[in-house]
DNA sequence: GTCTATAGCACGATAGAC
DNA sequence: GTCTATCGTGCTATAGAC
């Protein structure tokens, strides 16, 4: 009857994990450890529902019980790395930055520098944050709810500032909103468009990693003009 | 022994599945047209892994066994869609700016204006079609590449004539990249994260949308500062 | 075309030896 | 702490009646 496949949906995965000959890890790096930073890896590229248990544990180079055994589920595992993830896509945001006393282009130059080269580091992140905090995503509703919150109880130094400079001086009946967006957008949007954008204009990785050093310094003087008076 | 619930990752989805009086669709749609709308919205909502063929089903309000008589199989079903979204997505950059002679400036609000209308329509899209895009996402890596191409092979008008028109004129030194980057974000990014944003600032639906009006009027006009002599 | 019933497998989780 | 073996179940896909 040439049944042999009833549920072949699967065949994607399987293939590329194939032999691996356990990764040459350092013992000195503890089990748990290793598998956060397997599961970290993993649960980024590819979400919480496309990614299997069986992979972080090969991924970690140690067995799937013990990843049970160390983190309760594959819920529980997912909800730690969501929230480093979490803190490290704000944290950027928010460092040191009150009491610094800078001119609102220093502020604008500190964070885009900073934030461009944690996204140089970590490519995958804004995806999946903002995916994970946007409504029907990996997670229950509610649990983006309550990351939401726990986003908002960390102090926004910068949006503060941020907010607070536009109110002081510049451009009066404009909402804060749109410059931030225009911040951020620019800072991270080439990053989820990557693949298209290398595509469109037919960049190496070299290039375009390039072109986003560029942006480190051009980003601050675009939203000068941008908030200069109408 | 207590066993009971072996697998139990899955309580979040059955729980809002309950029972739901198989909406009252009219009878004038296709079957096929209902499952293709019914997948849209549940794949682009919730990606290729996290949605289930019953869920699909149960949505179209027909039986699981017809998704698989008029579309092979699950991935054959979500390729449609992918398809179709992505054709959604950067369609409206292209449409019928060829040979209309607009000026630099109305072409980017003829762009902004209807690439908003689309996203106040479709909000989860962007969401759907980069990461989509990007590699290790629900499909095989090869897969994206696949679409990259089909993308290219479509005429990027607008692509083209902006930067055709950056060459022309403005902004010797500067990449092209960086502007088609900063116009996209501005468009794109804040409805990629409006929930973040809407929290931030403490805004309604209906608030939020209206902001987003706002920006067809106001990016352009930023547009053409950013892109002034340097 | 549309349904019910079920095959068959892959997954997450656990038991239990060491 | 770490492993192997296995359980129970959810899933996709199909067979087959109507």
């Amino acid at each position: 009857m040439e049944r042999k496949a009833a549920a072949p949906a699967r065949k994607t995965a399987k293939k590329s994990a194939a032999k691996k000959p356990r990764a040459p890890k350092s013992k000195d790096v503890s089990t748990e450890e290793r598998i956060k930073e397997a599961a970290r890896k993993l649960f980024t590229q590819k979400g919480f529902a496309a990614t299997r248990t069986r992979d972080i544990a090969e991924e970690a180079g140690i067995n799937l019980a013990l990843l049970n055994y160390y983190f309760r589920n594959k819920e529980k595992l997912f909800e730690i790395i969501m929230w480093e993830n979490i803190q490290l896509f704000i944290g950027v945001i928010m460092q040191n930055l009150e009491g610094k006393d800078m001119s609102l282009e220093q502020m604008l130059e500190y964070v885009a520098s900073a934030y461009i080269d944690m996204l140089l580091k970590n490519p995958d992140l804004p995806f999946f944050v903002l995916s994970n905090l946007q409504s029907g995503a990996a997670l229950d509703t509610a649990k983006s709810g309550v990351f939401l919150e726990r986003i908002d109880n960390l102090r926004h130094t910068f949006f503060n500032r941020f907010a607070e400079e536009i109110r002081k001086g510049h451009v009066p009946d404009i909402h804060p909103l749109h410059f931030l967006a225009n911040f951020m957008g620019m800072i991270i949007f080439p990053f989820v468009a990557s693949r298209l954008l290398m595509n469109r204009f037919d960049l190496s990785q070299q290039e375009f990693k390039k072109l986003m050093e560029e942006r480190k310094e051009l980003i601050p003087g675009w939203m000068i003009r941008i908030m200069g008076a109408q």
